[in-house]
Order: C-alpha cells, then structure tokens, then sequence
DNA sequence: TGTACATCAGTGAACGCGCGTTCACTGATGTAC
DNA sequence: TGTACATCAGTGAACGCGCGTTCACTGATGTAC
C-alpha cells in the first residue's frame, strides 16, 4: 500500500518522535526496531526504507531528543527557575518525555560516531545558555557554566537512580539550592 | 572436571570481576554471560552453577564495583585530592576499572531491585564520607555533599560523553574547581 | 594410610527466542499522454 | 480532464545470529570405610 509523500514524511518524523522516547526510557540497547515501529503505528518491515540502519535512526533520535529539550528549556529566563524546571519531580518521574543527556550520557562513550557528535555539539550549546545566566568575565561565566550543567544532570541521575523516593527528593532539593543561583 | 572448592570460590570471584569490569565498560546489556566467562577464564555452561541469572550477577558486579570504588576513594582525606583523583583524565578514559555510579548510574533505574537496592546504599554512604570533608551545620554539610557529588558525577559523565578531548578535559578542570573547595 | 565410591564444578552441545536486516509482494500514489 | 502504467511506501514472512538458559556428560575432588 503505497502512501502519499507527505504522509511518508509524516511517518518517518513519527517513527524518530518513537524511537526518541523510547531509547530514553528503555535505553540503546533496550528497544528493537520492532517496538519502535509498533510505537509509531506501522510494521517493522518498512524501517529500512527510512534509515539505512537502527544506529543510524539512533543518532536522529537523540538529535531530535536533545533540539527539544533546548525548545523546552528555552522559557526560562533566570537560572533559578531553568534550574528549578530541570530537578523537578516530574523530571526525575519522566524519562521518555525528559532530557536526552542525562537519560542516554551515560551509554554514549560506546555509541556510534552521529550519537557523540550530537552529544557534543548540544553540551556546547547548554554551556553558552547557562554562562548567559551569570555575570562577570567571559572565563568566569563558562567555568560556573560547566559546574552547573554537571551538578544538573549528575543530580538528576542520582535522583532517578536511588530506589528511596525521600532520598531522591532530598538531592533534587540540595541540587536546586546549590545551582539556581546565579548571584 | 571438578574442580576443588577453594579453586572454585575463586572461579566465582573471577566471574564477578570480569562481569564488574565488563558491565562498566559496556553497559549491562552491552555484555553477555559468553563474553564474561570467557574474560574469567571458563566456559559459559558452568555459569548456572554460580548464578541463578544474568541478573543476579550484575547485582553482585555492580555492588562489588561501588565496594572498589569506596576502597580506592577511601586513601584520600581531604575534598580537594578526593575531587581531583574522581575528575581525572585517568578516570575518564578508564571506565572499565572507574566508578560504577558514573558507569551505570543511567541504566540503574531500569534495572532489577537488587542493582537500585546496591546503588541506593552506595550513594549514602558517599554523601556521608564526603559530608566530613566539610565543616559548619549537620544539614549544611549534607546540602554541600549532594551538590559535590551530583558535580562529580555529571562532569565525568559529560567529559566521557563528548568527543571533543579539548571540551572533556576544559569539563574536568573546571568542575575539579567547582568542587574540590571544602572552604 | 589406602581403597572404592559418591559428589559435583566445569564442559560443550543444544534449546527457544528476539534481535537487526532482507525481500517478494501489494496496492495506492504519482506521472505521462 | 481522464486513462494507463510506472513507481514505491508499507506489509509480513523469512534470514542468520547471538542471546540467556538447560542439560547430559566428564573426571577430579571429597568422603566413608
């Protein structure tokens, strides 16, 4: 049954919207082509008339994730509430719908070329965001930049990661405190 | 061939070695139970006779791993040598031998009770050793460690995800300063 | 201390299963007249 | 504008492969006498 172009093109924006969820929430390794097509509503065997492979979609996938977690964090006009948005409980709760980095960071050393290439060049752009929210020397704005973007995801990570809910609570509380504060 | 039972508690202590060293560099669903009794020095079929699962075995991989890490970390006492051993370029580019929370810390969340359970005590007992490398209040000493250990996570996190050695290297020096202060 | 037998750690073939990928086919879309 | 045919997006069966797990077997170790 062929398809309309445009509807094809709706497809295949569909199937990365997928695959962008559920590499976040199951991880690389943790999804087949099959759920993601199944996800996006169509049978496996179409895949490959899209991408040339799942790595290849996997590098589109965190691309996508990562463009609109920067749409999304885009609102925020202070660190305090930039901060505050990103250790959020909700946050912590939502890995499909959440940040690529810190969902997929951690599996990207052992990932393909696009993967680390879309990694790097979105760590860039989060950096210049952040040293935005401070004063003082371009040097200064970076290195408190750079300490806010780690404690960010490093909190969020532990966050999600201890099975105690009080515990997670505490640290994205602490993390808010120590890191939303521009001045 | 049987095998004395002292050889043999050690066969198993290989096997969690190997699998520790392995699920760190490759992630747990990166490495099979075939490649981990190869690494220890066996064959895959006597695996069962350790383990009741390949889950069972990263519990105890992963656990050992944090057990290390607490033993390796444990020489330092002061923030500031304890901070610049963690976010060393050493550490970055060995994640095999490196700390498990930065290794594996993503994929704990989706993976069994007992591996949450193992990270859950590790991250206490850190932000309790690092807590004395502070001084001033019971509750302001804490705020400091979890913002200390988020930092320390997330910046080897992002140093080891970007693929420029420039930007890894800018990542661990600038939160090396952000966290090794105690004053 | 020496012998006879039971135990059981480790071996390697085999299992069912799900994965990434391929392919012959279908039938609606796009195009040429 | 309408018809005839080529195109090609999507389907679903099939592929080889590696995975986690099982099992009959082996032979050195441990034990009972």
């Amino acid at each position: 049954m062929r398809v309309s172009r445009e509807k094809a093109a709706e497809n295949r924006e569909r199937i990365v919207a997928a695959a962008s969820r559920l590499f976040r929430a199951h991880g690389f390794d943790g999804v087949g082509v099959d759920a993601i097509m199944r996800e996006a509503g169509l049978t496996h065997g179409g895949f490959y008339g899209h991408f040339g492979s799942k790595d290849e979609l996997a590098a589109e996938a965190l691309q996508e994730a990562l463009t609109r977690g920067n749409e999304r964090m885009s609102r925020f006009t202070d660190l305090d509430s930039y901060v505050a948005a990103y250790l959020s409980e909700r946050h912590r709760a939502d890995r499909a719908e959440g940040c690529g980095l810190a969902a997929l960071g951690a599996e990207v050393p052992r990932a393909s070329r696009g993967v680390r290439h879309a990694i790097t060049t979105f760590v860039a752009e989060r950096l210049e965001r952040i040293a935005g929210f401070f004063a003082g020397s371009a040097a200064g704005r970076r290195k408190r930049a750079i300490a806010t973007l780690a404690g960010m995801v490093g909190a969020l990570t532990l966050a999600r990661a201890v099975d105690d809910p009080a515990l997670a609570k505490e640290i994205l509380a602490a993390a808010r405190d120590a890191f939303g504060k521009s001045s």
